[in-house]
DNA sequence: TCCATGATGTAGCATTAGCTACATTTTGCC
DNA sequence: GGCAAAATGTAGCTAATGCTACATCATGGA
């Protein structure tokens, strides 16, 4: 088959909206692991006053490492206070992200199971999706879960 | 506060759970972007009989130097035939790994829409979510539309 | 025909996120 | 107090995903 005329043609699906959608996830994906640590280290600070470094590569599967450079650049970001060999403590603005965090994972968890789907595949799929659910889908899931009650 | 003691305490969340999720989560992004290449080309072999590097380019909102890079690591994966100077197409497990994809994007956003969420807002947030809904979950999603029909 | 332009390819840089291996610091216990 | 073990830090590797700048190939129109 050849190759039709080189000019732009009428794309099947508008190609800019696919774009845009891509290099939206492109975004939220940097941001990701920064929510992921807030909202550990806010765990970690709840039940035992502090988050280190070894609970929190316990608790996200990654080794002592990995979490010491991603605080680092959680650090440079604002989100948390950092002195060598001390536990780690979210900043205000930390705070405020893992409480949003905390909130929306919820909210994506019990609309899951709202759904049937067993427990443990929802938490599965809930620390993926939870990171893509904009504002608007987020009060679409908290209007259904009102209506079920 | 004084750190506990250095054995490990009850997590007030099972930390297990959090990093097998959050595993799950990281191999979920090293696959995200073969999906999204192999349905792009699906769809643009599909409207004019063959993907070109630069088509691809403009549709996932990158250039043509990364889409060179992601498509050699697809035809190193086996998804796609590659020639020099020619276009892309699916192979067979390609072409397999494309329709389930469209199949589940499909879904998604029909599951979306179907909670009140605008056209839109609904493609943003699918591209995000596709990619981390299991196959449980994604029955759920079916069983809902149908029962809403 | 031939050449300008568009498409494709390549070189090299930056960032992020993983890792192992090893060094340093802190701390609990004797 | 001092030492062994735990915790933390650092060096340096791999790999993926972006990018700009530049090189090469292919083709359509003059």
């Amino acid at each position: 088959m050849k190759p039709p005329s080189r000019a732009a043609k009428k794309a099947v699906r508008p190609s800019a909206l696919q774009a845009e959608s891509l290099q939206q996830t492109r975004r939220v994906h940097a941001s990701e692991i920064a929510e992921d640590y807030v909202e550990a280290i806010a765990d970690l600070s709840a039940a035992q006053g502090e988050a280190r470094v070894v609970d929190l590569a316990r608790r996200l599967g990654v080794t002592h490492v990995t979490v010491n450079r991603t605080v680092s650049r959680l650090h440079r970001d604002g989100y948390v206070t950092a002195r060598p060999y001390h536990a780690i403590f979210l900043t205000a603005a930390g705070r405020k992200l893992a409480a949003a965090c905390q909130r929306r994972h919820a909210t994506v968890v019990a609309f899951l199971r709202s759904l049937g789907i067993a427990e443990k595949t929802a938490e599965l799929d809930a620390e993926g999706i939870e990171h893509h659910v904009s504002p608007a889908t987020l009060s679409a899931f908290e209007r259904h879960l009102r209506r079920r009650k």
